[in-house]
DNA sequence: CTCCTCAACGAACGGTGTTAGGTTTCCCAA
DNA sequence: TTGGGAAACCTAACACCGTTCGTTGAGGAG
């Protein structure tokens, strides 16, 4: 009965991304994907243009819960913690897809629509046009280095070979609950320097810049 | 001349780099590598195990070069600092490698026992155990995150379509070179900012912590 | 001169993304 | 009622990928 048909844009998107989230980005072909969805992979090119296109569509349906209002009532300390912590947030739900963003996060349509906001919360909060343009870029480097080098993934395997090697480092993030935490911790421990540090830097603040 | 060997697994590291930093990383082949160094892509497995470990291989050869030697004279501020610089060099120096160095920077060998340098020079200037493992993260963050979401990278391809469409955005990152300099200023920005929040929270700092 | 080692080879296997062309099935118009 | 058309999926194939196998042939050793 192909005139009821069986497959559609997104639910071949939820499809990859539930492939992906359970099998890593290198465990998603067009023929699983297509098999998963019983039908053969030709059939797929029918809805998606190319594998690399759905990819992107699906980096875009992840950004685009990246919520920004938080820069609605001008305090841009608040605005940049609540975009930072649900861009996080949005990134750790599906971690498998994050070395795809990799690839170029800065130019994707939806975040670029994103750092145009918070772009504009920065200046109306006054800051230079420039400065916010940095600050926009820096919450990037937090938020992407966040999401990709994560204690949380891959110690686990070999324990024992950690154990004792590296004299200063923390025994405990080997349990993937501590380092889930340490995660957790170490991203609103950056996030927090990050806009104290900035504080100092802001036209209205008491002492000015200064190393 | 078989006894006289063409092939070496330097030689063939140094290739593989070459290509990766001229066609990107997708660009590398095995067969586009053996063709390059002469030789048939079967001769390869010959000097190297497999693909997936001679990216590990180059991942090494990179991080090795970073230098940590900045908590030498005890400033911990200064450790941290020349850590981050000489770490963005490393990777900005072979970017396209970077996507692949992203799918587990916490758990390479030569990453690790830099981190537990650092560990050690932040636990000797005062800081908590687990708090000098929060910073270590943090300054992952900072690197990782500043070495993938370059402006620098892929903005060109179609300027006109930037312009008008996202008001706020400073125009200006347009331009390579201007985008090269604002991902460099973007990058002291996030880590003179995150440093200076750190030194609110130093144990011997005069105020501690913030709200 | 013979033998033996070993680097590089040719061919193949199973997998990938993608395309061209063919087949089925339904809806709608005549 | 019947035929046309289009949509949805199919089979088959292409070019490429990483990797393995058994072979080849040149050089040094005896």
């Amino acid at each position: 009965m192909p005139r009821t048909p069986i497959l559609s844009a997104s639910g071949i998107r939820a499809t990859a991304l539930a492939i992906i989230d359970r099998d890593g980005l290198d465990g998603l072909s067009m023929r699983k994907l297509a098999a998963e969805l019983g039908v053969r992979a030709a059939s797929l090119y029918g809805h998606v243009t190319t594998k690399d296109d759905l990819l992107h569509e699906l980096a875009g349906e992840i950004l685009e819960r990246v919520d920004v209002g938080g820069f609605a009532d001008g305090d841009w300390r608040h605005g940049l913690t609540t975009c930072a912590r649900s861009y996080r947030a949005a990134l750790a739900e599906h971690p498998n897809i994050v070395p795809f963003l990799a690839y170029g996060p800065a130019h994707r349509e939806a975040s670029l629509r994103r750092l145009d906001v918070v772009h504009g919360g920065l200046v109306r909060a006054g800051w230079g046009r420039r400065e916010a343009t940095m600050i926009a870029a820096s919450l990037m480097y937090l938020v992407f280095g966040a999401a990709l080098s994560t204690f949380s993934s891959g110690f686990s395997p070999d324990q024992a070979a950690y154990r004792d090697r590296y004299p200063n480092l923390d025994k405990a993030h080997l349990l993937p609950a501590v380092a889930a935490e340490l995660d957790h911790d170490s991203f609103e421990l950056a996030l927090a320097a990050f806009v104290d540090g900035l504080a100092l830097r802001h036209p209205g603040s008491p002492r000015r810049a200064g190393p």
